[in-house]
RNA sequence: GGCGCGGUAGUUCAGUUGGUUAGAACGCCGGCCUGUCACGCCGGAGGUCGUGGGUUCAAGUCCCAUCCGCGUCGCCA
């Protein structure tokens, strides 16, 4: 079947060249530009969703009808293909034109000025191209990236299938979670007073399904938080690459994803280089030692060094006390003006200040901080490993503080010298060993530091030893890894607890008990006690890996229909008020309401 | 919720120390143009300077408040 030939056309915009010369053709489209350039002749510009082609008219009454509608109008052209006498390398179709024998207009647009120019709406506020986000598609721009998005999805899906998964569907109306993020709650009518909740994530299900006996499971999930957008977070509601396997452990699941995401990367990416497998396995606590980051961006090659010995008693007022952390950059280039922007940014991005000193060509330590370490120079030269030309950036706070600073300062200093930063890939790492169990900066007390499904490394014997007081809980860590590609987490899994007695261990710890899992979590609690195979699994987010491939540094780009940074669909109107007789079957009253 | 940046024509922006009638480009409307392709040339219309208050002889410009947008932190098991 030709699927180029539809009801309104023989051929897409795109496809007509010199072959096609002296065929008579019907092309349907959106009426993309029309040039006068006489009173007899002129060009129109068809656009459909596989490209563009020139119409030429050629008699004072073809250009009369083009000249009449206002761009963006769908209009149905049926007419002899030529060849151009002046062709356009740079157009696919640029060596033939359509000379139109029919004019057919199928939908008028009805604005003359619209809000946006199509084919540059990228430049365009963004509230106008949410609310006009069908407008903001037709550019080519645009829509690229929703055509990537598309198939990047059916490339994982082909390989999730191709690597023995099941693509299985989980309830979208559930029960709200006690834990992790704010649920969107749906009021449930036959029952009064109670809710039903959109998914967090499909955790508990794909676990139930492990337990159902399935062995593999993927889904392209979607997921729904109710929390604050980020650039590259959407409010509300994104995709999970979701996946679960039964009797499988960490090295499972890696294997699945080293061999599932590189080439998918490489094919669909901007830029065409994946790491191969094996990716980089970084304990939890290495990480931010080293990069100052549980997600380090390994395009970038400089570490974070502890100067802490050698600079908290330096004399400077912040060092003294405090961790200090110092990030080195050799063959440094960049003006005292650079400096002080970089140190601000990091401030900003950090919450925490940044302090800088150089070893210039002549050997000597010069600016920032410079007079405080002059006294160690030769300890500060040795010890840092400075070279002549190098640039230290330093932080100083409690130990997490300076961590997370001095991993600001090393990715802003990365994006700032070329020769530290190999940009056209994507370099993948696990971030691996997470801790099971914080302080919580709240209570005080032991809390489980990631969700509570994970299991505990060493199983229950180390649960035994914390129980007892011979191991610090502090110290356990969990089967637990992050995904990271570019500095971005991608995902995060996790070997999960399936045994109800380790489980219970682990609860017991944060001071809860048997009672408490079970309230928190019936269905899987029950289902366990039943027999469960070991699994593991992960979730990728799919918006994040668009937005990578794509090299978009917006989510809102790889989204179709977007919400605004208030989760609010500006095109649709939603959130919106609805009728007092919804509320009544809903046995909802409510209580405030925002200003119209 | 905190902090930062922004809001001027349909669109993207400029607007000096507070000072005449708030400008440009694109788009739109009219005219000209027989090979354009970001067509070109000539002319024209188009503004509650986000909103409210204040200071001043005079506010797009300064002050206060407020709304909206984006970024960022909190938040995101």
């Amino acid at each position: 079947m030709d699927q180029r030939k539809t009801a309104y056309r023989t051929h897409n915009c795109g496809e007509l060249r010199m072959a096609d010369v002296a065929k008579t053709v019907t092309l349907s489209g959106f009426l993309d530009n029309f040039r006068e350039v006489g009173g007899e002749l002129g060009f129109a510009v068809l656009r459909d969703f596989y490209g563009t082609t020139q119409v030429v008219c050629e008699t004072e009454e073809m250009v009369k009808s083009f000249k009449a509608l206002n761009k963006e109008s769908t209009v149905q052209v049926t007419g002899v293909v030529r060849e151009r006498d002046s062709k356009n390398p740079n157009m696919p179709t640029g060596d033939i034109e359509v000379v139109p024998q029919s004019l057919t207009v199928l939908g008028k647009c009805r604005h003359n000025e619209l809000p946006f120019p199509v084919n540059r709406s990228r430049e365009a506020d963004e509230t106008a191209r949410l609310k006009y986000r069908y407008l903001d598609l037709r550019n080519p721009e645009v829509k690229a990236n929703i055509i990537l998005r598309s198939q990047v999805v059916a490339a994982l899906r082909a390989s999730m299938i191709d690597h023995g998964f099941m693509e299985i569907t989980t309830p979208i109306l559930t029960a709200s979670s006690p834990e992790g993020a704010r649920d969107y709650l749906v009021p449930a009518r036959k029952h009064p007073g109670k809710f039903y909740a959109l998914p967090q994530a499909p955790q508990q299900f794909k676990q139930l399904l492990m337990a159902s006996g399935f062995d593999k499971y993927f889904q392209i999930a979607p997921c729904f938080r109710d929390e604050d957008a980020r650039g590259d977070r959407s409010p509300g509601e994104f995709y999970q690459l979701d996946m679960e396997m039964a009797f499988a452990s960490q090295e499972d699941v890696f294997a699945v994803l080293e061999d599932v995401l590189p080439p998918i990367f490489a094919k669909y990416g901007k830029y065409n280089t994946a790491s191969p497998a094996p990716f980089k396995r970084i304990p939890y606590r290495e990480a931010m030692e080293t990069y100052g980051s549980d997600k380090p961006d390994l395009r970038i090659d400089l570490t974070v060094q502890d100067a802490t010995a050698l600079l908290a008693d330096c004399g400077f007022e912040p060092f003294a006390g405090n961790t200090v952390k110092a990030v080195v950059v050799s063959g440094f280039e960049g003006t005292r003006k650079q400096i002080d922007k970089l140190c601000a940014d990091v401030e900003v991005q950090a919450g925490n200040k940044a302090y800088w000193f150089r070893y210039d060509e002549n050997k000597e330590l010069v600016g920032g901080i410079a007079k405080f370490v002059q006294e160690k120079k030769d300890a500060v030269v040795e010890a840092l490993g400075l070279t002549p030309g190098c640039f230290v950036g330093l932080s100083a706070g409690k130990l997490g503080a300076a961590q997370k600073t001095a991993g600001v300062l090393l990715k802003m200093l990365g994006a700032f010298c070329p020769n530290h930063f190999q940009k056209e890939q994507y370099t993948f790492c696990w971030i691996v060993d997470f801790p099971m169990y914080e302080i919580g900066e709240e209570s005080g007390e032991l809390e489980f530091c990631h969700n509570p499904f994970s299991m505990p490394s060493g199983g229950l014997e180390v649960l035994d030893k914390a129980a007892k007081g011979e191991l610090d809980p502090l110290s356990i860590t969990a089967d637990q890894y992050d995904l990271v590609c570019n500095g971005v987490e991608l995902s995060s899994g996790a070997v999960r607890n399936h045994d109800p007695e380790i489980m219970v261990e682990a609860f017991k710890l944060v001071g809860l008990g048997e009672e408490d899992v079970k309230a928190k979590f019936p269905a899987m609690y029950n289902a366990f006690t039943y027999g469960a195979p070991p699994h593991a699994g992960i979730a990728p987010g799919v918006d994040r890996m668009v937005m990578l491939l794509a090299g978009e540094d917006s989510i809102r780009e790889i989204i179709p229909f977007p919400m605004n940074k208030n989760a609010q669909d500006l095109m649709m109107d939603a959130p919106s008020f609805v009728t007092d007789k919804q509320l009544a079957e809903l046995s909802i009253a409510v209580t405030a309401r925002e200003e119209d």
